[in-house]
DNA sequence: CAAAATGTTTCCAAGTTTGGAAACAAATGT
DNA sequence: ACATTTGTTTCCAAACTTGGAAACATTTTG
């Protein structure tokens, strides 16, 4: 029995309509514009259960709760102030934005 | 003619209490969380001016008015995805975020 | 396998950022 | 000197983020 085989393009497409179309325009804008959360999300994550702290425990220590930083780590958009607040009372006490040719800015 | 000097801290002290007191507590945690937005804004500013640019054109490109670039160069908080479509129209089109040991997360 | 702990999601209110219009201020060109 | 361009500020509405409570899901522990 031979399988069709689908190329991510072609489910992409058949989900949301082809490139040009508002619906797809609207997804592509997103996963570029929101990508950046899910990635400092996974980043919280990893500090975290690398010290072996609960989400509680860290919540603890900024003054939030376990669902607040749940969100952080699935990659809700999350503000610099905020993402500061977390990577600090993850021992993380600096961090700068490298723009390449453009130099780099400390954020904290 | 003697002229009395004064530190920072002298004058800080005088202007919104020491240390410990409400009003300064507040001053230094704002001065903490938003010196990066600060920082943002000159970078955003030094890129757009090297590159002969008005406000107005930059704003153009991403389509805002000369109000809003003018208060992201001024440093009032900004928001990631902000910044992104700002830096991108600069022609800065990667940036990361460095977390010393904690590694690099690519924002955009 | 039951209880406890941990993580996720939805709903909602409060606070913040975004962005334009329009008035104002400063710099530039003629 | 005056007109134009450029940058700043205030006021306001719309959109978005923050964060908790509480229900739900999953994992860990006794």
């Amino acid at each position: 029995m031979a399988m069709n085989t689908y190329s991510l393009e072609e489910i992409t497409d058949e989900t949301f309509g082809p490139i040009g179309t508002p619906r797809r325009d609207e997804i592509e804008r997103r996963l570029a514009e929101e990508l950046h959360a899910y990635r400092i999300g996974e980043a919280i994550k990893k500090a975290r259960t690398e010290q072996n702290l609960t989400q509680k425990e860290l919540g603890e220590r900024i003054g939030v709760g376990r669902a607040r930083i749940s969100k952080m780590e699935k990659g809700y958009n999350i503000t610099i102030p905020s993402m500061s607040r977390v990577f600090k009372a993850l021992g993380i006490a600096t961090a700068s934005l490298d723009l390449g040719s453009a130099g780099k800015v400390a954020l904290w």
